[in-house]
DNA sequence: AACCATTTTGTAATTTAATTACACAATGTA
DNA sequence: TACATTGTGTAATTAAATTACAAAATGGTT
């Protein structure tokens, strides 16, 4: 977490003149890295040692420590730009924004994301008889994109955007079978019920969706990604994108567990792609 | 500029005890930032005001000033950093380097796209009586999301990726259709087909594709993305991403175009899906 | 409401760090 | 070799941050 993510949520253990120097920083991060512990005592009106306490509550060493760590927490930038798109942007605006919130969003899923469970994840899949990809919505497209992944790795793969498929094949599902449920929200009802039904015919479940929903609850593994949505435009956007890497991440780490031998594999699959393109010297015909 | 990469690229015009100093903090900058004058000094050998006087011939007011951009400059350059998966990663190197070089690729792309092609992209969907995406593979899953959202927009649209459908589909269509190609290679003989017969039917044809391409060229309008992809894992995986963000970003442009009162249709059809979810505050049951 | 304990805050002294001024050394040029 | 220029270090100075301690505020208890 960076420095300003943690003055923002420590905000409440805050003494009240410690408090007064969060809202001097938080209102103009860029102007406190320039200025001396006697012109942020004055300016937050506190004494010098205030600031100086301030700093180490932050578990910095102190003053010049601490805008060392506000200075990098500046640089990374997009954390702190999610910024919305507005009725007037013009192409540049929106385009240069949406861009610009995509990484912030990436950024936040980085830093949240539980390693942990990612392994346990890449574990249960590399061990799986057969992997089903579930999604609704934007998120099958999610689950397309899974299966055009794993199918490459020479498991039996199934991947359905159709309520009636799904709840068909996690009824037959068993013991070794492994059902990835996606959702942003976690609470459609329908994709709760194929978790559901999974679990009871012993299949693993593992859910790509917010922590603590519904569907979370009805997962094994729960793969939480947690990233600050623009619902300005009413279309889910950064959370599908941070759910494409997730499925990136989870691929690439079931080819490392494979070794370096299944990965002449994957070569083979991607060369057999050559036949249907036109070749890279053609470019210049 | 950064700071370290202006080091570098200094490192000739500095005296003999000024390079000692590079040297060192280039060997070590994370070091150096939480280092004092004094302890930098010694270890590059030399006094303290060299060091100070290196700092100035950098633009920087001095050494805490210094420090503060080596940390910007070093906060920087992770997240953008694009670093391939090694085979002795663990979760915890595989997770980051996969969020960075995604990252690092969409930076790549805001910076490369061209905003003019986008705004006549926007244009020519904004007027089109029918949209139609295609793309073939791991494209496949970015034509399916474009669908999911210019469906909201209460606009003809279709999506096929099955080469046949996309084929009768592209026969049957005519002036004012618009034709939307999605290709990371822009190489794939049966999507080039489906441009070609587009065309030649007076859809207008917009390519999602690489510059120069022999999809490109068969293209009305190009939308050119050149990304650093890590080919080690034999996977399409940034180049897939910034394609999503390029539709985000069409979507976003034909929504603005149609202004406010249309924006709420989108709200409309997002609140439709209300009855099959759980409510929020079921959230804590 | 008065008391004590605890926490919070500020003042002043102290320490630490960085910068400046100046002198000496090295390098290059006529 | 002499002179100018640039580079470097020592010591003095200044600026900045931290510590120690005392005063004020807060909160709970009788």
């Amino acid at each position: 977490m960076n420095v300003l993510e943690k003055i923002v949520s420590t905000v409440n253990n805050f003494s009240k003149s410690e408090r007064k120097v969060a809202d001097v920083i938080l209102a103009n991060p860029q102007m406190t890295i320039h200025s001396s512990i006697a012109a942020l005592a004055k300016m937050a009106d506190v004494s010098e040692p205030t600031v100086n306490r301030f700093c180490r509550r932050l578990d910095t060493k102190g003053f010049p420590d601490f805008k060392l760590h506000l200075a990098q927490s500046l640089a990374n930038g997009t954390p702190y730009v999610n910024r919305h798109v507005e009725e007037e942007d013009g192409p540049e605006a929106y385009t240069a924004k949406i861009f610009e919130s995509t990484m912030a969003a990436l950024d936040t899923a980085r830093q949240r994301v539980d390693i942990n469970a990612i392994n346990r994840a890449v574990d249960v899949l590399t061990q799986a008889k057969k992997i089903s990809f579930f999604g609704l919505g934007a998120s099958a497209s999610v689950a397309h994109d899974a299966q055009n992944k794993f199918f490459r790795f020479n498991v039996p793969v199934v991947c359905f955007d159709d309520i009636v498929m799904q709840r068909m094949s996690a009824i037959n599902s068993s013991d070794g079978d492994v059902v990835v449920c996606i959702s942003h929200t976690g609470r459609t009802k329908n994709l709760c019920d194929i978790a559901a039904i999974a679990r009871e015919n012993d299949a693993t479940v593992i859910g790509i969706t917010a922590y603590d929903s519904p569907l979370a609850r009805e997962c094994t593994l729960v793969l939480s990604l947690d990233v600050p949505e623009d619902t300005d435009m009413y279309m889910p956007m950064a959370s599908r994108v941070a759910q494409l890497v997730l499925i990136d991440i989870l691929a690439t780490g079931f080819t490392l567990r494979r070794g370096s031998k299944f990965r002449e594999n994957l070569k083979k699959v991607k060369d057999s792609l050559r036949g249907s393109r036109f070749d890279k010297k053609d470019l210049n015909n």
